[in-house]
DNA sequence: CACATTATTCCACATTGTGGAACTTTTGTT
DNA sequence: AACAAAAGTTCCACAATGTGGAATAATGTG
């Protein structure tokens, strides 16, 4: 996360306001003092100034600090300024419509993917995810398909970040075999996870590229593998989310 | 804007952001530091900095910056959180198909409204705001009726950091005269704006009210003034709008 | 009512952010 | 292509600014 120009309060901003995030908007001073390891005055401080400016807000009479509506603001205008995302959302609707599963689109954030739209599965049993929610890269479709398809320079940055944690007993934890898994990716066109987030979900994602080639978001299609165990699935569920990245990389001057 | 504790530094940053969000993410370094008279080193590092956090990220090959990923993930996570939100979306619906108008959704921040979610006209004049928009409180139906319902002490707090610019020759531009307007949104059950943001455009406004009977967002129509000049036109657009609202408020677990 | 926990204030210190000046790169013009 | 002007980047010395320990106030709990 460092940079060259490093700004400790800012970081400590950050800190906070992550801690918050990771939290669910239910921290107060002390959690967050333990959590971020920042000197509980600092933290006070911060908080405060933060408050004055509609960066966090307090709820429930002087308890729980949540990240608040300046963030909101900021954030839906960055989302708005994404100019694929108008384009995507018809598209993800057909699919949606087409395969009955969840369909999400999204985009890279560090060492997370970061969903931004989303439609549900028609059934009960799907991923409890939300629009804003972060997912590791390296044990999801999403974060495969759009690292693979970055430039080496940038990747290895990337890859160095990452803290592999195995999460279900197919994780990949380690950078070499990932290596490989997005060599494999980028070949096959479309990433495939299979269990490595959670058990029991599998998810098919494309890329979405812009007219110079650049991948800048990833739409997939996430199903539970109790309804679907048949091999062929994956291959039929990839062709018709590619032609969708097809479309959305094309409304954005992609020309094949 | 400023509050007891104050971080000099984190004000530095917040008016780089919203000088970018202002700016509608076209703001290079040099524009950045003239708008906001921070000295151009620290400009350049504080950003430097944001940008290795993802808080902002630079596009065009070195040149603009804008609003990043970052604020995207807090900010849906923020809206997300405001769990009237997702009670919303239908009745906006039904409240657009009703009445052919736009429908917006709005909440409170600082001297703004901030836009949350909005169903499009099916006409082609109407205002162009999108999510995540910032209005002024004084020329808007929203703003009118979300501080007609605040308590006096909130409400004089905002009252002084208004800065009333006439938009329109119907734009109110003195406190007093938009306390009395206040006080007759109030009694009324409803916020009237005619013209007084932009010529040609008026709204009515709802509150949106939870379980204390607090107003935690507004919901409101817009329409041209052009296609409804007749006089009963508002207080029938209100009906509708005040049904949605109830229903609103009532799903947050306000009983009447 | 005593005790534990959490929130807030105060203050002296030095870490951290600051901005002027110099240097480099990019952009625009003839 | 050569030059000028503008924008971006680096360096460094200074002190303003943010820091955290300790003390105090407020709140919650058995």
């Amino acid at each position: 996360m460092p940079g060259k120009y490093r700004i400790k309060s800012l970081e400590k901003i950050i800190t906070i306001l992550s801690c918050i995030y990771d939290c669910k908007n239910c921290a107060n001073l002390n959690e967050i003092t333990k959590k971020t390891g920042i000197n509980k005055t600092t933290c006070f401080r911060l908080l405060q100034a933060m408050m004055a400016m509609n960066i966090v807000i307090q709820r429930q009479e002087h308890k729980v600090y949540s990240l608040g509506p300046q963030l909101i603001s900021w954030g839906l205008f960055a989302l708005s300024e994404l100019d694929f995302h108008k384009e995507a959302l018809p598209l993800m609707k057909i699919l949606q419509t087409d395969t009955g599963e969840s369909v999400n689109l999204s985009i890279l954030d560090g060492t997370d993917v970061v969903i931004i739209e989303r439609f549900r599965s028609n059934h009960l049993y799907s991923l409890n995810v939300n629009n804003g929610t972060r997912l590791p890269v390296y044990c999801t479709s999403h974060g495969k398909i759009i690292l693979s398809y970055l430039p080496e320079s940038k990747l290895e940055v990337i890859l160095k970040k990452i803290q592999f944690i195995p999460l279900t007993n197919r994780t990949i934890i380690n950078v070499d075999s990932f290596r490989k898994e997005l060599k494999k990716t980028k070949k096959r066109g479309y990433a495939i996870n299979m269990e490595e987030f959670e058990k029991g979900m599998a998810a098919v994602a494309g890329p979405v590229l812009n007219h110079k080639g650049e991948v800048i978001a990833s739409l997939n299609v996430s199903y539970a593998t109790a309804r679907h165990s048949e091999l062929q699935y994956n291959s039929n569920l990839a062709k018709k989310v590619l032609i969708a990245c097809k479309k959305l990389s094309h409304s954005l001057g992609r020309i094949e």
